[in-house]
DNA sequence: AGTTGTGAAGCCCTTCACAGCA
DNA sequence: TGCTGTGAAGGGCTTCACAACT
């Protein structure tokens, strides 16, 4: 009964007592949000300081009505007539995700792909430090990727607690990720992004997200295979669609 | 105006000339068949050749009844009281996710997230050859990866056509995204998996999909702040949420 | 007896269309 | 006048619960 990203809707807005104030929020919502935010920081640096639901919507790839609902779960406040600040959004965007304070990350299984996402300069950039790494194999262990040293997978405890990390990276092989992953649940971590071909295990309290490359593929591979089966056809409209010019 | 992969439900069913059959599958459907077919093959390896929606359910981490609605959409062939033949699903879905044929792919971009890719083990065994490697780079030009030699982005229309490639994996900077992916519609690739953090705009006729690592971080990054806003709180049931034991 | 296949109900999300406000 | 914020309608997906079948 594994449940691997499925809980909808945030519970209700909680007045926390530290000031903390979330609002009520519709995953597909949190799962856009960070598109905007994205799109943000490009307008922004473009000079522009005010945008309309149209253009952001635009830049984000999503339509306006979408974007203006889902704004105004954040208590939102464009201006009517006008549009939205373009910096307190970005700020109150990064406040929802909880983007103030970078966080730290580690991430276990620096094979062919791990190497690279220890690498990937896009995590720094967008809020998250990469603050420790981890392997099985004693020959990468005390290997130093971009300044940080392999620890093996029995330091986790150990590092886990003193750098603070509640978010992990599984890069591992399929088969080492479930026990990776018990690892880390042990360690207190409680959001897991899963880059192992492998469905995890994980109690409620803990949030997993998956990316699978070859998935992705599969899905794409799916929609050719349609679209030939269609052009293939006699004389249906077939032929024809999708063949529209598109827009700015 | 771009649509991102919104398209939902694939058109009725068609039967092609050449024996083509494929059913009108709900993109949700879409989506998770590649999850059911990589359970199904973890289970043929441990010699199973019946199962049940109950037991592939959890192999694949969603509910049983799921599982059935979406292999009825593929005229499914369960056996009531029984379950259903493993190997004779696996043929199903392999052919309705067009794996029939292995597919051949191009990778634009070798830099630190695209080399890895270009080495990644899961595409060969999982239905997809990569083909040919591009970057704009001129000094990364000639280079080899894993027994391919890496071309000039200027040769894609060259060996896009000599390869028959329709999927391209883009891997490239964000602000390079654009223009390759210009350059593959160009060429005729109807798929796009693009990595690249930046909207593509594309035609009707060409599907795309993004993965962006970041903001897969970010959605677990607002959980992470949503969890501790609940925790933080004086004394509701928020900290007893979540910690139920979990399953088989 | 056991498991599939599926109508029906319900939920979530998207989209429309316009009232409300600057 | 122009753009946001939102009620209401509509669509798709999930879940339930059971009839159908082996």
């Amino acid at each position: 009964m594994s449940h691997q990203r499925d809980r909808a809707s945030t519970r209700n807005a909680q007045t926390g007592p530290s000031g903390l104030d979330l609002p009520d929020l519709p995953e597909a919502t949190v799962a856009r949000l960070p598109e905007y935010l994205r799109a943000l920081h490009g307008l922004a640096e473009t000079g522009l300081d005010v945008v309309s639901s149209e253009e952001l919507a635009g830049a984000a790839g999503v339509n306006s009505a979408k974007l203006r609902k889902d704004l105004s779960y954040l208590r939102s406040s464009g201006t009517r007539g006008v549009g939205y600040d373009v910096a307190s959004l970005i700020a109150k965007i990064e406040y929802v995700l909880g983007l103030s304070q970078h966080r730290t990350v580690a991430l276990v299984g620096v094979g062919n792909l791990g190497h690279a996402l220890a690498g990937y300069a896009g995590f720094e950039s967008r809020g998250f430090h990469i603050a420790a790494l981890f392997d099985a194999d004693p020959r990468r262990v005390g290997e130093r990727i971009g300044g940080l040293r392999v620890h093996h997978v029995d330091e986790l405890p150990l590092v886990v607690a003193q750098e603070r990390i509640s978010i992990a990276v599984i890069a591992t092989p399929a088969q080492a990720a479930q026990s990776v992953a018990d690892a880390l649940v042990a360690c207190g971590v409680t959001s897991i992004l899963n880059f192992a071909p492998k469905v995890l295990n994980v109690p409620d309290n803990v949030d997993v997200r998956k990316v699978d490359l070859a998935i992705e593929l599969q899905i794409l591979s799916f929609h050719e295979h349609r679209k030939a089966s269609l052009t293939a056809l006699p004389s249906t409209l077939g032929g024809v669609l999708g063949q529209e010019a598109y827009g700015s």
